[in-house]
DNA sequence: GTTTGATATCGAACCGGTTCGATTATGACG
DNA sequence: CGTCATAATCGAACCGGTTCGATATCAAAC
């Protein structure tokens, strides 16, 4: 590997002007820069990223740090992220914290260390220390997707009351009123969103909410398939099961089917979030879904103006929320 | 940040018997391991990992590079390999190329400037060109999933030709003749090998193949999607399907669906690799799935092996083929 | 023909480690 | 108690860049 000397040599002039040259050519003559442009390509000089970052206190990588890259949800931010992180000569690390918040904190620790230049991060805690510590990240960072109450940086996600809400409008206006909820882990923000939006729609239509018909799905397919079960052997049945996730909503489905209820012929269910396949499950599911692709140009475009504008960088937090959409399916049926 | 010289200022040694204690504390006496121990804790020294690397000239980096991380084969290898790398003290880089070959080489690239220790590599490309590119890697290397003629790199993966003759066989013992087959692209191996596996058991069994009924579904949901539609509207229809993967198998089914086929009582279908979703997909498809744990599991200690002890660099190259699952659904028709 | 100011270039220190040959301390042995 | 092998420690060079204060160059201004 040619080194910087080496263009320094051929080039006869000092290191540190090569240095100059290529990182701030208007500051070094036109002759000067030809001589170095020409000897780099000789030579075939790259700089070396990590002398580079050594040296800058700071990498052009980004960090990208969520509980389960698996999922398209994230795989749709993150390509967006990747495409607008290239064009401006950064590079995604990508990170996967098993949505545990240790894990999350030596993940973060780790790229620390790498000196990453920006951080997008789906925070997967919640509680004073948690909060503190994302407080406490040094470089510019970016979270999307779950809100935590104290967390003072960028936001950008999507309005999930609204999403709650919109799936049970939906339903009431088809004439269900048994309609049961699978919720998500209390603490995270997105389940309590979705579940007051259920509330307060099923409040303002004058309905009232049968506490047996409120389960905790976990937001993962097991607890969410032992929930259902719960409402599904119940005496007084629900006519219709809004999951507050894709996975406790088709774990759901699967009980259903496992029990004998045809969807949505006896039992109604609608979901919020999308799964890769949903054209090919039967019935298509009723569903909100978010705008992945616009949630990840948001947040690329935001992260990269706090990393490369000086402005940029003393920028105050700022929330972006977007409205999510509705997309009907046959999994809904008319009372 | 405290650095190694303040940790030998204050346990009162030479930077080098601070770097030699923490790197091969057995070289050191008792005593001033000590010391240096206590130092370290008190001024809580942590090593930069950029330094470290650049002085090295090895980080202690794993590049995993994969056509889409979002695909659940992939994420199961990548969980594995991310375990065995945190035991052994390794990092994992995800890095996701969408299968498309420059870009893949531009992640090698960059990892390599990263000076990452080894490369699990699923390759996505072919031709002399592509073969060259990746003999040329540096680094200790590991292939899996697409097997690449005249790459001699360790290879993981499953016999895709007895995936594909498993298929086929259960179709034919159900009385199935007239079977299509939804293929891949003809470079890759895996699609090739399925493909093979799929004629020649046809072949043995005295069972002549329609040539209308091989249709190119590309391993992608929309050419598959494409294929189907021909299979389907012919006049002479086949009584099975099989896609050689998971993507042109479901586009298959919605296919069927959107035409008003019903599976498995007008055609049955059967696959290749599962779908995170595939117990609420109706009807559950069967088929051949790879062990991918045991899959990521050879890939991680291959790849440390490599790494980590002087023989492992020097091995051979190595292959390490699994045999697939066979599993039953509930989408072929016995006839 | 100096002085002045801007522009171009350079040298040296630094980022935070590793490594290796040289030097010193230790202790066993005759 | 001197000798010598071995163990412990050190200093300096190096990995490949960046950065900043100092110096050299040159033309315009007085």
């Amino acid at each position: 590997m040619a080194t910087i000397r080496d263009v320094a040599k051929l080039a006869d002039v000092s290191v540190s002007t090569v240095s100059l040259a290529l990182s701030n050519p208007g500051r070094v003559s036109q002759k000067t820069l030809e001589r170095i442009r020409e000897a780099v390509q000789t030579v075939g000089y790259v700089v070396d990223p990590l002398a580079q970052s050594l040296a800058r206190g700071r990498s052009r990588m980004i960090g990208f740090v969520v509980g389960n890259v698996g999922n398209p949800f994230f795989g749709d931010i993150r390509r967006e992220l990747e495409n607008y992180a290239i064009e401006h000569d950064h590079f995604v690390l990508i990170t996967d914290s098993s949505g545990k918040p240790e894990r999350e904190r030596a993940l973060v620790e780790h790229l620390s260390g790498l000196k990453v230049a920006g951080l997008a991060l789906a925070p997967s805690g919640h509680g004073q220390a948690y909060v503190d510590f994302v407080q406490n990240i040094k470089m510019p960072t970016v979270c999307f997707d779950q809100k935590v109450a104290g967390i003072d940086r960028d936001f950008v996600g999507s309005d999930n009351r609204l999403a709650g809400a919109m799936l049970t409008e939906h339903l009431l206006q088809l004439g269900h009123r048994r309609i049961a909820f699978i919720a998500g882990p209390k603490h995270m923000h997105t389940a309590s969103e979705r579940l007051r939006g259920f509330m307060e729609t099923m409040g303002s239509a004058g309905v009232e909410v049968n506490p047996n018909f409120i389960v905790d799905g976990q937001f993962t397919r097991s607890a969410g398939y032992e929930a259902a079960m719960r409402l599904l052997v119940q005496p007084e049945r629900p006519t219709a099961i809004i999951g507050a996730n894709n996975a406790v909503a088709l774990a759901a489905l699967q009980a259903m089917q496992e029990l004998g209820f045809n969807c949505p012929d006896d039992i109604s269910l609608a979901m919020i979030d999308d799964v890769q396949w949903s054209s090919v499950i039967t019935p298509r599911i009723t569903m909100v879904i978010q705008d992945t692709l616009k949630l990840g140009g948001i947040i690329a475009r935001r992260i990269l103006h706090r990393i490369m504008s000086p402005e940029g960088a003393a920028d105050p937090a700022q929330d972006f929320v977007l409205s999510p959409k509705f997309v009907p399916g046959n999994s809904c049926k008319k009372l």
